[in-house]
Formats: C-alpha cells, sequence, structure tokens
RNA sequence: GGUGCGGUGGCUGAGUGGCCGAAAGCACUCGACUUGAAAUCGAGCAGGCCCGCAAGGGCCUCGGGGGUUCGAAUCCUCCCCGCACCGCCA
C-alpha cells in the first residue's frame, strides 16, 4: 500500500505511477476527494466528542450524587424534582452525543470505499526503471553463457547435434509422466519418475543449501495455505485474486476461507507481520522451500505442453527486509541477483539478466529484474525441424521500498527494543533462488548429450548420489 | 468432533463500571555512582490518526463488530483467533 500522507503531498508523482504502469483505471482524484472529505469529518467529530468528554467528566459525579439522592429521596414530589435535574443533567452530552454520531456515519461511509480504493493504488515504479508497455519493452542487461557456447548460433552448429526439447528429454529418459499427472490432477499436472524427481530434489536442495550456507539466510518453512489477510498484506490481492486457488471453508461452516499461495514470499513475509521489530535485528535474511500453486487463469492455450506452466511446483525463495532506506534496498536488490547468477553459472545454464520495463511490474515493485535461462527446446521450429531456442523466465527479484510492510504493517524501532526511537515501516524484497520443475528444463537441454544422456553439473552430483550423467 | 480455559503495552502479567492508556516485573534509553563494567539508585519508555509553521492540543485503540450506560479493558451479544484435555488420525 503506497503512503496515505505522501499522496496528499505529491499527488502527481502517484499519478505518473499509474501512467506509466498502465494501470488507467485507478482514480486518484476520487481517492484525494474521499480523503479530504474525511479528514473534515474526522477534526468535526473529534473536537465535538473531546466537548462531550469533558462536560461528561464534569457531570459525572454530580450525577452519581443525585442518583443517589432519588433513592432516598422522602416523597414523590422531591423525587420527581430531582429525576427532572438529573434529566437536565443528561441533555447536554447526548444532544452533542447525537451530533457525533452523525458524523461517525460520514466516517463509516468513507472508510471503507477510501481503504479498498488504496489498496489498488500501484507503487510508483522508480526513475530509472524504463518506460514500456509490457513485457516487450523489457531491457537486456547483460548475459552469461558457459564457455564455448553462444545461444545467439544454433544449438547443432556449435554441439553437433539437433537438441531435443525437454519434453522428448524426459520422455526417453523415463523422467516424467505427463499422461499420469493429468489423470490425476487434471491439465498442468505432471508426474516427476525416477531421476527426473532425483534431479528436481537436487537442485532444490543444493540451492536451498548455497543460500543458508553460503549467504546466511535463515531457513523457515512456511504455511502455503494462507488467510486473506496474508495474500492482501504481500499484494497480491487484489490484483491477483484470479491466479490462486481458493479454499471456501466458510462454505463448510468452519473459520473462514484460506488460500493456496504461488510463492514461499507469502508466508516469509507474514512472518513478522503486525510486528515492530527492534533494528538491530535487521536485516532479515530468509530463505524458503515451499510447495506453489498457480490457477494460470488467463494463460489457457499458453504452454500447454512440458513442464514450464503448471499448477504446482516447488520453489526456493529468497526475502530480505531491512531498514527503510533506498540504498541499502537497492544494494541488496543486487547482491540477491548476484547470489541467483552464481548459481546459475554453476549450474551451467546460459542466462541473462533483464531490466523489467514499467509496464511489466504489477503493482507492488518499485524495480524488477527477470532472469531468462536459455532452453534449446524453446522457440520456432525450422523447415527441418529443429527448434531455435529460445529465452524462459526463469527468476524474477522484486524491490518494493515499503509497499509490502505498509500493507502487513510490519515496522521496526530505531534504536533499541522500545526505546526512544521512531518506528518505521520496512522495507522488502524477493526473489526466486530456483524453480523447480521449470528450471529441470533449460538443465536437461543444455546438458544433453549426442548420445540421448544427460550430463549432470558437478554441483548436483553429491545430491545424485555421484552420478554424472542421467540416462 | 466434544469439553474447558483464555486473548491487556516489546515480553511476562495485574486490573469486574468513573481515580485506567492501564499496576508490577523484565527488556530498552538516558543520567548518577565506578578506572571500566556489573550491581545499585534516579528518570524516561505503547501504537496510530487528526489539527497546527511550531510550541502544543485533541481523538482512537486492552482480539474484532454490535449493544447497555451520563460513563466500558471491566457488563451483554455475535464473530475471529489461541491454548489444554478427550476422541479420531498422517
Amino acid at each position: 500500500m503506497i503512503d496515505l500522507k505522501s499522496l496528499r503531498e505529491n499527488p502527481q508523482r502517484y499519478k505518473d505511477g499509474c501512467l506509466k504502469k498502465g494501470f488507467t483505471a485507478i482514480d486518484l482524484d476520487r481517492i484525494l476527494r474521499l480523503d479530504e472529505q474525511r479528514r473534515k469529518a474526522l477534526t468535526e467529530m473529534e473536537s465535538l466528542r473531546a466537548e462531550q468528554k469533558r462536560i461528561e467528566k464534569d457531570l459525572g459525579p454530580q450525577i452519581g450524587k443525585l442518583q443517589g439522592a432519588i433513592k432516598k429521596a422522602a416523597g414523590d414530589d422531591e423525587r420527581a424534582t430531582l429525576t427532572a435535574e438529573l434529566d437536565a443533567m443528561k441533555a447536554r452530552p447526548a444532544a452533542l452525543k447525537a451530533q457525533v454520531t452523525s458524523f461517525e456515519q460520514v466516517l463509516q461511509e468513507i472508510d471503507p470505499q477510501l481503504h479498498a480504493l488504496l489498496l489498488e493504488v500501484p507503487l510508483p515504479p522508480d526513475a530509472d526503471v524504463p518506460v514500456g508497455a509490457s513485457a516487450d519493452d523489457n531491457v537486456e542487461i547483460r548475459r552469461w553463457n558457459p564457455p564455448g557456447f553462444d545461444p545467439a548460433k544454433s544449438f547443432e552448429a556449435q554441439r553437433g547435434f539437433r537438441p531435443k526439447s525437454h519434453i522428448e528429454i524426459v520422455r526417453d529418459l523415463g523422467l516424467a509422466d505427463f499422461e499420469r499427472g493429468v489423470k490425476i490432477g487434471g491439465t498442468r499436472h505432471y508426474v516427476l519418475t525416477g531421476d527426473g524427481m532425483r534431479l528436481h530434489q537436487a537442485v532444490l536442495r543444493y540451492a536451498f543449501d548455497t543460500m543458508a550456507n553460503a549467504h546466511g539466510f535463515t531457513p523457515v518453512s512456511v504455511p502455503v495455505i494462507v488467510r486473506e489477510e496474508m495474500m492482501v498484506g504481500t499484494g497480491f490481492f487484489p490484483a491477483g485474486r484470479e491466479q490462486a486457488y481458493h479454499i471456501e471453508e466458510s462454505k463448510r461452516g468452519g473459520g473462514h476461507d484460506m488460500f493456496l499461495t504461488g510463492t514461499g514470499e507469502v508466508g516469509l513475509m507474514g512472518l513478522y507481520q503486525g510486528e515492530i521489530i527492534d533494528e538491530s535485528r535487521l536485516p532479515l535474511k530468509l530463505v524458503t522451500l515451499s510447495t506453489c500453486f498457480r490457477r494460470e487463469a488467463g494463460a489457457a492455450g499458453k504452454d500447454t505442453a512440458g513442464l514450464y506452466r503448471i499448477h504446482q511446483f516447488d520453489k526456493v525463495e529468497q526475502v530480505v527486509i531491512c531498514r527503510a532506506d533506498e540504498q541499502e534496498s537497492r544494494r541488496w536488490h543486487k547482491d540477491m541477483i548476484g547470489f541467483v547468477e552464481s548459481i546459475l553459472r554453476s549450474l551451467e545454464i546460459p542466462h541473462r539478466l533483464l531490466q523489467c520495463c514499467t509496464g511489466d511490474l504489477g503493482p507492488k515493485n518499485a524495480d524488477m529484474i527477470d532472469i531468462e535461462s536459455w532452453m534449446p527446446g524453446r522457440g520456432e521450429v525450422d523447415a527441418s525441424g529443429a527448434p531455435s531456442g529460445a529465452y524462459g523466465e526463469t527468476h524474477s527479484a522484486s524491490r518494493l521500498y515499503d509497499y509490502q510492510c505498509r500493507r502487513l504493517n510490519m515496522r521496526y524501532r530505531a534504536g533499541g527494543d522500545s526505546g526512544k526511537g521512531e518506528t518505521h515501516v520496512c522495507h522488502s524484497l524477493n526473489n526466486t533462488v530456483i524453480a523447480s520443475p521449470r528450471v529441470l528444463i533449460p538443465l536437461l537441454e543444455n546438458h544433453q548429450t549426442r548420445d540421448g544422456r544427460v550430463r549432470i553439473p558437478e554441483v548436483l552430483r553429491p545430491a545424485m548420489n555421484g552420478q554424472e550423467f542421467i540416462g
């Protein structure tokens, strides 16, 4: 959520942000009008209430005494006199209370509207993010290729044989069973089998261990079934509501609904929701391995075959929660991307970094870097039946300033615990470490051999029982 | 699923109608003592919002909503959440 005060002070910044991100339906002027109305009503209500409270405090003891006197009153006449006096005394605060109530009603009308609108305002992109309409306008930052390989030239020219797609590889080597996956779970489901499952586990374990052991991230497990509050807090709702599986427990008479998370980010960010963290504990560096669920609504017909776009996968996710400092945020963003680049290099996967343009950012990001891995089996197929190869997204690194933490009410106190320091809203960042089985696509396709086997990168061999090849 | 208990500040925990935004302890901050530290002593210390150039003032919040009352952390009511034991069970 954006900071309403900041919107008041600089509406143009947010209008530009909406424009750049392509959020044309957001009516900031309406928000500003509602805010204006709300504050006006609030100010009046508060002063009336202050007056009411002052009078009540004055009158309280007198009322008490009068009530006592009425009980003890000797005759009906005396009692009537006293009762009239009491009623007169009560009339003044009562009149004020009626006025207060009318302002309260105005506020009760405005507040939910204002809040709902505010949740939809996107975080403006940073000034150094290129302006663009869609992913087509993303800008390549850099590439990395293993020695002796260049995706600009054909796979066949460099390696001496025509590449198979991962779909062919898993079929030929018995690494996955799509038919049975679909039988069990429906479309976009799969079953990993044999070395397919072992490779999946190996790459996840390797990525997880690298973050926890080499980079000092705190390993945690997180719930993947969460309350709606967490989906809203992390900024996935309301915009991405259609993308999440919804468990309607309320319809069965149970507590309330829950949602399956599409990324471990939700659980990691939820960890400290509503808390005030001692500054000395920052930054929080967290890594989790979680199963992710995505409905892929609106992707009908896209990437229907293979392991690319599926409803359920596993992902190692890194999150950093740090002080509200732009430079520190930016530094973590670079570092987190660096961790991933070194993992991809060790896996010998050609990849490139893309600076996402404003139109590709989504509501919660100020800045986002995608990493795409080279997939020889993707892309156009030529007349002879050979695929051109193409980059496919495997990672996404987001920088969100305080957008998420404000929604989650996650703050830190400068200085000591409960000391005099002010509270600030934390900054947060997140980045994929490895998502599998999608990463199996570049892994299998790049490391396939002329004789139909797959060479396992050295770093994965310990988790593959020392095995050098699949097949 | 059954029964019982509970939700108060960063934490523990007192508080059953006004003296309570809230005792006490811990933690923390500052100061004194000390060569330094510990211990001790003194002071401070909830969050948010609104008005205001500021100084300052005000309002809200004791899980959440609604209600009773001149007045609610305290009484009533509905909801949410948590814990314990029993049953079932990976």
